[in-house]
DNA sequence: TGACATTGATTAGGTTCCTAATAATTAGGT
DNA sequence: ACCTAATTATTAGGAACCTAATCAATGTCA
């Protein structure tokens, strides 16, 4: 149906980890517990939410890119912009394109100014499309998040926040390592 | 380096679906965001997981399965016990059993009870690299769960288990309904 | 102008996931 | 005993991601 990644329906994991204790001050219970379970929320996530996307006939990456095509009005719809924007590389929009394309949901319009270049223009067909799925992936995720109240969301936008912003740290740092001494993280 | 489901770096979905309040009494712009950030934090963390599990030479699926073997030590080692632990299909266990198994990680034995049956053994180069890995594993998760103090992690995963059993409670729901109703969510 | 690097998109090949179909073995019912 | 069911693992084929290599067009600059 998707990509769960094999992470543990019932993460078994964290134990593993608590004999490194010594060597590292913030590793406790807890710890360990808190990240399993933010990468399994994670990955459950994305599972259902890739598995009710199936039932529409799409996917993850043709859905989004639909919807960028639809919505990201600023800046151009070139393969090259619809990966930065995606976070995916070249190659993969190249893919999703390729199979939106063959659906007749998009169509590639060579740009007449620099010959190396195309833009990905939405058809009518993609328009239609996405139409007919907006109120049933509406209805998917209002549900998710009604178990939740207002200040419980609040809550968790905070806490996300938090994270993501440690995430793009790791990765800044992860990536300008990674050039110079091999994998030392 | 792994896959990140073309999720927007910048997120500018969820106006999109506010179009859809009347009929959704629970979406407004908190619901969406909060949806949308959390498959946005989900889909970074699982990838930026994968991408340092990459510089150890291996990925989600394969590493699971490593730990796995050495810790489940309930139930059995057969595909089909570790494909449900996992949350995968058999397939996907014997696609991965294959590659670790040309690596030398993992062996097949035959079960000489059950013909058709077999058990998955770590071998001593699996232990070891297992050993090798941890710490560097351990780095990484650490480094961000320090983001939060105990407090935010308790609050964290109080709200993460509410949004869990909610995706298991749709879940339930869509897979009875699949088989009746088709995909009326 | 001509060599060289840069920048678009694509192609080729690999991974991890899926579903559906297949093959072999075991279990159950008469 | 035998036919059918169920169960085990695998294969085949497809999707969405990746990296690295390729190819065409553009920019740079001596």
């Amino acid at each position: 149906m998707r990509e769960p990644v094999t992470l543990l329906k019932a993460l078994p994991r964290y134990d593993v980890f608590l004999e490194e204790t010594k060597d590292f001050p913030h590793l406790d219970a807890s710890a360990c517990y808190t990240f399993l379970q933010l990468l399994k929320t994670g990955d459950e996530l994305l599972a259902l939410d890739n598995q009710i996307l199936s039932t529409f006939g799409t996917r993850h990456g043709r859905f989004n890119l639909l919807m960028m095509l639809k919505h990201c009005t600023v800046g151009t719809t070139t393969p090259a912009d619809l990966a930065e924007k995606a976070g995916v590389t070249r190659a993969t929009i190249t893919g999703l394109v390729d199979g939106l394309e063959r659906d007749g949901f998009v169509e590639r319009c060579p740009d007449p100014v620099n010959r190396r270049s195309v833009q990905v223009k939405l058809t009518a067909t993609g328009q239609e499309f996405l139409e007919k799925v907006r109120p049933d992936y509406c209805r998917w995720f209002t549900s998710v998040v009604e178990t939740l109240n207002q200040d419980e969301r609040q809550q968790l936008l905070v806490l996300l926040e938090k994270i993501q912003i440690r995430l793009g740290e790791i990765s800044n740092q992860y990536r300008r390592t990674a050039n110079q001494i091999p994998a030392q993280l």
